[in-house]
DNA sequence: GATCGAGATGAATTAATATTCATTTTATTG
DNA sequence: CAATAAAATGAATATTAATTCATCTCGATC
């Protein structure tokens, strides 16, 4: 009908539909994020989004399709952040530096997205449906081969001592802060968690060699500012 | 009746009852090591033990008493298994090293019990009942403080360096280790895991005082043996 | 070899939810 | 303001297993 449109412009009802699927999947996620998968019913979801039961399936295929969307935009939305939280350091130090402060900020800011990410990171691999879980996996591996070529890098540029193969400190660096994390979140929600950034780096900081002291004491002192964690749509609603 | 026993000697009778008990529990783990809680049906548990679904009623609860019990005996008894490892050392240092192999060894030995304290570690604790993972997760707490307490000791006897709290290092430590052994799973299955005992070594190495060398380079070279992991009844089993 | 009871059985029942769909409500358009 | 299309509805249906239970088996005991 209408001739003026090709692959730009989005008629307003087609972005009143996105707007429309956007909104259940943030109501989508607080119901996952807080009673996990399968405890989560169609029924919680729909109230949630303020529709009834059938207009989601409208809007979705299925209950694992609107898991499998809420998983991916996250998963993709932190990883993201984190890319270009680490990209922006000069040195692999830095880069690693950036990255775990990063991480930090970004799930002190968005607790409630972190039972996805552990998930995801270990152990919901085996939980939910293969094909979905698939493509989620995938990217997280992209990421760890991402983190694995900082070390690389690092190592050629001889910033990294080689005192272990990049793949091993990318998969040890993030068992750490997923770790951290979730100790965090389970026993201590109070406590800051960027406090722990420090400590973190403390450990690591044998990776690297010395840059001016020689022990590891005063290892990442300087506060590297990042962008603040933008604030996620309907993520701190209600 | 019969007038002798009281507290000790089980009657033939009960020992059969507890061997089918421990039949099923054995053949139950089998499926959920593969399938995971939710895929897992009672008519699959029921076959892999030559049963009739309603058969396992006469011998538990419900579905959930059944995987409580599972991860109950294998939790405790992989603890069991490292505390004892790491009791075995001298220093600090040489428990850290002794629970580190003895980690990696009793996977090795045990590929399908990895998804299992996966999960409870980081995860399992959102996807199942409350009751039952209360119990679970109390008991890792409390090997979580006893790797704590390993820490705090070396710290006050001089053998560990104080770059970060006993907590966090044990918290850390276990997260490098998990991380570790999934990767391991995941993608490569074939190596072999105990060869990544060094590097994981050598990566904390940092959080001890050097002992000979001053690098980390040499850290943890000389073998320590530890007892072999036991058999588990039937977890090689089909 | 008749009786008894622990064990075992598996078809039938129950439960919990995801999914469908005939119908109603709301928005758009000529 | 019809007429038509898009959205929304929620009761009814379908599905998938967990759980129950009336019945059967069989070895032990008299």
């Amino acid at each position: 009908m209408t001739a003026r449109k090709k692959a730009k412009a989005l008629s307003r009802q087609e972005r009143a539909l996105t707007w429309r699927r956007d909104h259940v999947l943030e109501c989508a996620e607080r119901i996952f994020s807080d009673k996990g998968f399968h405890q989560a019913t169609m029924q919680e979801i729909a109230a949630e989004a303020e529709y009834a039961t059938g207009t989601l399936y409208t809007l979705f295929e299925s209950k694992d399709a609107i898991f499998a969307a809420v998983v991916r935009r996250r998963m993709a939305e932190i990883e993201a952040y984190l890319r270009e939280a680490a990209e922006a350091g000069a040195s692999a130090r830095e880069k690693i530096e950036r990255f775990v402060r990063g991480f930090f900020e970004f799930f002190e800011a968005k607790k409630h997205l972190v039972q996805i990410y552990v998930n995801v990171t270990g152990g919901l691999l085996w939980n939910v449906k293969a094909e979905l879980g698939e493509e989620v996996a995938e990217r997280h591996l992209a990421f760890l081969a991402f983190l694995e070529s900082i070390f690389r890098d690092g190592l050629r540029r001889g910033e990294v001592r080689s005192v272990l193969e990049p793949r091993v400190m990318a998969v040890s660096l993030v068992g750490i802060l997923v770790a951290v994390v979730t100790d965090w979140i389970t026993q201590a929600p109070k406590r800051s968690l960027e406090s722990r950034s420090d400590d973190t780096l403390a450990l690591i900081a044998g990776l690297f060699h010395a840059p001016g002291g020689r022990s590891g004491h005063s290892a990442a002192r300087r506060r590297t500012s990042i962008r603040r964690v933008p604030s996620t749509p309907g993520g701190a609603k209600k």
